[in-house]
DNA sequence: ACGTCCGGGACTCCCCGTTAGT
DNA sequence: ACTAACGGGGAGTCCCGGACGT
């Protein structure tokens, strides 16, 4: 029998998640969410560095699986092939779940602190997917350039994924935009 | 005669930059930097939204700057010529002022919560770009891909033109960085 | 032609109500009740001692009236009985106003910060009081008992008169309060 | 062997009733409170919500006591009899410490800020003690008009205690003014 | 009468240490 | 290993007031 109940992180995540949903992000206090899961302030930031990690406890996963599909992508591919590899990787980890996902993301863009933290995980996945087409063999100015173009692919189709009903599957949605991508670099 | 030394957001930026090429912007605090200016953190807080807006003074015409050459750009130009006109503009606010900009950009890369503020300016230029280029008449998820490819390639190009010595114009970096990611899409 | 507006107390207090009814007194800064009136902070304080005393404007007059009332009480009449005259007088201040009454009363409920200014009023008022029946030759510890009971009177019927609907008048309502005091004190 | 010293708490408590007696209490800051007592303003706020609350630390032991003899009370005492059992237990906690007490009152006095804070505690209390007779089986107006008379013989009494020298017991004097409102009620 | 610039204290929140207990 | 308790410390917001100019 334990001497705590089990699962210290996931408690708190979840009651961060209820709280950010009842009364919005910013008028949630690090005390309010370590009391709803009955820990304290100190035991919160144990598990997440900060008040908005937890709401980014998946991007490590994503930006694995990104750069796993870059990386073992066929020899043959070019680069921006590659990339369209990653983002069906990545388009799987949210296919099935678009309705908490379009709620986390207005969360993050009512608050410019959350918005700055997504940004810099999406900068982290573009310096994971550079090295990782480095790797590939892709040469310097190209590797970040398509990488960077890769993660704007990413962001726009995401966005356009989950504002709209009715839509395509986000593996779909991603191809077409990075279609749209070549089109106008072509132009 | 006045009652307070003027300039009282100079001072402050002055004061802020010295300290934070002296000790780090970490071990800086937003007292001591309104000590060395002669006024008060309340002071400081006044004129800038947090302590790290006073490393960020000229984003705003940086981005105006950028807008506008997209905007001015001949009607006959394509998405990504309109883009090309903003990083001139761009590369313009920056060609004489090298060492500056570098070292800026090393305090910057040093600190996370620095990180995070350039990337939230880039991405409100990449918004700011975007607009722009729906009043040319470029289509919705066009234009949003050409803003944040024009992006990426300031930010792959500057950090270029700042690493190394010796080099190019910004200007022309900036115009083969973009020559760069055209490759990149037609491949 | 006036170079400002006329009557700026007036507009901050118009301002400052609406917000407060808007948003909740607390969620309201100084700043945005002078913004909203077109004014500068600098300038409400320079009408109202602090934020508060916008919602305690009439509290003055009820005061003056409550005391004037008090000693103008017939010479024959006994201290309760002059404090009897004082009810009557203040309650006519209120009867054609319940329902902005019962608003701010909510309003004053709900922040301790505004309880405390409540009270400290009532203590004028109940000060003011004792001088006045001093005036009218009432002994020392007996004025002041006498005043905090009609006090009491005071805020426990008006509260009474504003929580139930199809009430009696103010007046009425008090007249009963003050009998109910005088049954608990002779039982 | 403990970190820091103990008793934080009571450290700052000294610290501040210190200070307040040798600058008064507006001069004195929470920096100076907290410096005098070697901690930081942190912690003081940690363990007083306010800088007032200091000068209130007794306040919950004198609701507590005040309550519990009016609950005590035996069941044939009439509302104002219950009262005087608790204006007795109110009275022991000051009989032996009147020139600490006085003290206290001087310093309150000096500031409206402190009255302020001085009369919601009091207003506390006769909510406690309104619910207390209602326990009784005071009917509902009755009930808090009792109370807000006790505390107002209360207040009477202490003041006229702690102004006088060569004077009775609190107790005593408490049970006098109890009687004069008795008096001045039927007249 | 009003705006502008600034000082300055109170107070909240985030985030991070250490110690000790279980 | 995980938790609680206590404390440090900087960032940031708000209230309020003073000096000066128009």
């Amino acid at each position: 029998m334990a001497r705590w109940e089990p699962d210290a992180p996931g408690r708190l995540r979840q009651a961060a998640l209820a709280l950010f949903d009842e009364r919005g992000y910013e008028a949630t206090t690090v005390a309010d969410i370590a009391e709803r899961a009955g820990l304290t302030k100190r035991t919160f930031f144990r598990h997440y560095a900060d008040k908005r990690e937890v709401l980014f406890d998946g991007s490590q996963e994503l930006l694995e699986r990104f750069v796993a599909a870059v990386i073992a992508a066929p020899e043959s591919a070019a680069a921006l092939d590659a990339i369209a590899a990653g983002l069906d990787a990545a388009a799987d980890l949210f296919e099935a779940r678009r309705e908490p996902a379009a709620w986390r993301m207005r969360i993050v863009e009512s608050t410019p602190e959350l918005q700055e933290r997504e940004l810099i995980k999406l900068a982290a996945m573009a310096d994971g997917v550079t090295q990782a087409l480095r790797r590939r063999g892709v040469g310097d100015p190209a590797a970040a350039l398509a990488a960077e173009a890769g993660i704007a692919v990413f962001r726009v189709g995401f966005s356009r994924w989950v504002a709209e009903d009715d839509r395509d599957p986000l593996r779909q949605v991603l191809r077409d935009t990075l279609d749209e991508l070549r089109a106008v670099a072509a132009a």
